[in-house]
DNA sequence: AACGGTACCAACCGCGAATAC
DNA sequence: AGTATTCGCGGTTGGTACCGT
């Protein structure tokens, strides 16, 4: 096989790798563009990348040790989303290792979690989405998470905001977006305001195909990743959280278009 | 052996900040 | 001061390797 049906998104090939090395030796890790004028077919950006996350001497390739997973994630408790900033006190590892070694450790620990709570929710006959809200008591946002059980799940899902966000007769407008690890859809009311809430039986995911659901406990940075927004008064949110806590929740109770099929 | 699903990670994109002119 | 260019960052996509059936 030819290596342009072997690396159809632009991978690097071992000659350009040799020549950037070259070019950078000759003109310094900048001036980029300069640089791409002599790669063809790379832009400056992409040769800036190229170097600083896989050429560059000074970069440690070998696997993430224990010790720096856990420095790593209460790094991240401390900084959030700020990998260059994390990446600081890694020395040798790129912002984009860091950031990729993050999620996979992220997915890594909900698959755990997903197996022990398939076992409980199987043994419990529990089969709703994961559903998950927090409480901003500044300005009383109900922030909720939902989680479908895989890649696929989440792909219904979001077909299901599509449709929904059609049929629904909101003057609000909603958008959605799938997570990074596929497996969440979010939904945000760029307004941030909502007049009254209104039910959205799971089984509604279900009909499109959706397979059985958890209760899942997502961890507070899935929560910050994988969320929508919805305004709601002090006593609305408390007795969600009642709801919620006792478990009486048996719907995703966010954009109130009810079964649509 | 073939196939499908999953995990990992390299690469790309869009955007804002910094710098040069 | 205004504009163009370059750089850096965070989010996202898609390719590859691996594993289970």
């Amino acid at each position: 096989m030819d290596d342009s049906k072997k690396y159809p998104r632009g991978h690097w090939m071992a000659r350009e790798d040799e020549k950037l090395l070259q070019l950078v030796e000759e003109f310094g890790p900048q001036n980029w563009n300069s640089i791409a004028e002599k790669l063809q077919g790379r832009s400056g950006k992409s040769c800036r990348l190229r170097w600083f996350n896989q050429l560059d001497p000074r970069i440690n390739k070998r696997p993430f040790t224990e010790e720096e997973e856990e420095r790593l994630l209460a790094a991240h408790r401390v900084h959030g989303n700020k990998w260059a900033l994390i990446a600081r006190v890694f020395p040798g590892r790129t912002d984009n290792a860091i950031k990729n070694h993050w999620h996979v450790v992220m997915a890594r620990r909900q698959r755990e979690n997903s197996r022990l709570c398939s076992k409980r929710n199987a043994s419990q006959g529990h089969d709703f989405l994961s559903h998950r809200t927090t409480v901003n008591s500044t300005n009383h946002l109900l922030t909720s998470s939902f989680q479908a059980p895989d890649r696929g799940d989440a792909g219904k899902l979001f077909e299901f905001g599509s449709v929904a966000r059609e049929r629904m007769n909101s003057p609000l407008p909603w958008s959605f977006s799938r997570s990074l690890t596929h497996r969440s859809c979010d939904c945000t009311n760029i307004h941030g305001q909502m007049a009254r809430r209104r039910p959205l039986h799971w089984s509604t995911y279900r009909s499109l195909g959706g397979g059985a659901c958890r209760d899942e406990t997502a961890s507070s940075s899935e929560m910050v990743r994988q969320n929508s927004t919805i305004s709601m008064n002090p006593s609305d949110v408390e007795r969600d959280e009642a709801s919620f806590k006792s478990k009486e929740v048996r719907f995703i109770d966010f954009l109130g278009v009810g079964i649509i099929s």
